[in-house]
DNA sequence: TTCGCTCTGTTCGCTTGCGTACATCCAATG
DNA sequence: CATTGGATGTACGCAAGCGAACAGAGCGAA
């Protein structure tokens, strides 16, 4: 990798002094699937930026009731409260996919943000888009039934990988959809009879994309034009 | 009132001079309740600063489908996205009860950040709160039940308000729960029977407020200990 | 006073998802 | 090869909320 590349859209977005000053103070930290990278109540001390794994933000309410309530990947950033001054935040960080990502003491990225109003500008603005992201997402787990929601969490994946095969058990997509493993089976079943998706054992095939959109609810459309009308140009 | 003063729990929280400069380039309104602030596409000219009026910020996927995403009175402010650099909203913006905002220009307000690192410090904090509590919506919507949720949004009004009585329809609390207006009938009834609540015709009144924090969902509590614990010191 | 509109109460069958339980099947491991 | 644990398939009754429809009740306007 260059070091003034990096696979992360949002610092590449940067111009170049930025982006090089960024790289200088943050590591290259590899994560392997299923490590915790955060508590509820932890501090928001680091910064990350995904560059080939995926990270669930999971709001729990207790044992048994909690759900994904942000995927991060190489699309965006993990700390966008801390950049806004908050200090703690209620999520359990999960990673889902195992990758590298780009870490950065808050502290650190706080002092270039200072120096940086592009840097500063851009970050805002993807803070502006999640806050779009997460109210439409409070609709879509009210409105929406299973099937469309995991049509919807597997083409989130599939564009954070940029692969149409990943690691993902019924069990966890559960999780984090927030409804039972059963209900995850079921809905996944009846898309794989259509041939739109092929599973086992932990591992995911989308074998037909377009029809996999068709049923995945509006929330991913919506989630992406939101991101690309901002985000991009 | 006091032209250094406001009602609004942001601004007062501001330091003197910030506070004195917000005031001079704002306007006060009064808004009546059923008035539209503004609709999906809109762009954020302005932002506002209730006083004493409640605004709801809904989220509409059709005539059928939508939901409040925020409900916003004296503890916040209208615009937070805009203050990040989005221009434009998703959300049809009603006045839920009338009373007076301070109205000012997204660009004046953007200058005054610009030159007080403290009100921009106080803004950014909100606007991290409601990415919080945007994502507890989330939760709340998917898990808890009618009663509980109606419960929650009647006290969120009582806090903007500050007051146990309101101006409320089965109809427009249904509208804003994303649920039909005989669920609301239900749960309100049920609450009425147990002698919590007391209403007729669009008037509401809370009579027993502990039961029903007792029966509202965690989300009152978490939402309110999330406010507090960022903004009041 | 009467009409009309809005607000509230109640009912119907129906669908989705829940909680639970158990059966099967595959892969890794010894 | 046999065992074991995780992943998936299927079934059951149950509860919450849906969509639709209609009835009564109170308030304001004519």
């Amino acid at each position: 990798m260059n070091t003034l590349e990096s696979s992360n859209q949002l610092i590449n977005h940067l111009d170049a002094p930025a982006r090089k000053l960024i790289l200088k103070h943050s590591d290259e930290l590899l994560l392997s699937t299923g490590t915790v990278l955060g508590q509820p109540g932890d501090a928001n001390e680091y910064v990350y930026f995904p560059m080939n794994c995926v990270i669930a933000l999971m709001l729990q309410q207790n044992e048994e009731k909690g759900m994904e309530i942000c995927l991060v990947g190489r699309e965006g950033m993990l700390g966008v409260e801390a950049i806004l001054g908050v200090n703690e935040s209620p999520y359990l960080i999960l990673v889902q996919n195992e990758g590298s990502v780009l870490r950065i003491a808050t502290e650190q990225l706080m002092k270039i943000i200072a120096r940086h109003p592009s840097v500063e500008q851009h970050l805002h603005l993807y803070a502006g888009v999640l806050m779009q992201q997460l109210a439409q997402s409070s609709l879509c787990s009210h409105y929406h039934a299973v099937q469309a929601r995991l049509a919807r969490l597997i083409l989130m994946f599939r564009d954070r990988l940029h692969s149409n095969t990943m690691q993902l058990t019924h069990g966890l997509l559960a999780d984090m959809l927030g409804v039972r493993r059963v209900g995850v089976t079921k809905a996944a079943g009846a898309l794989q009879k259509r041939r739109i998706l092929r599973y086992a054992r932990g591992h995911i095939e989308i074998t037909n994309e377009g029809a996999l959109e068709a049923i995945s609810c509006v929330c991913y459309a919506t989630d992406k034009a939101t991101y690309d009308t901002n985000l991009i140009e």
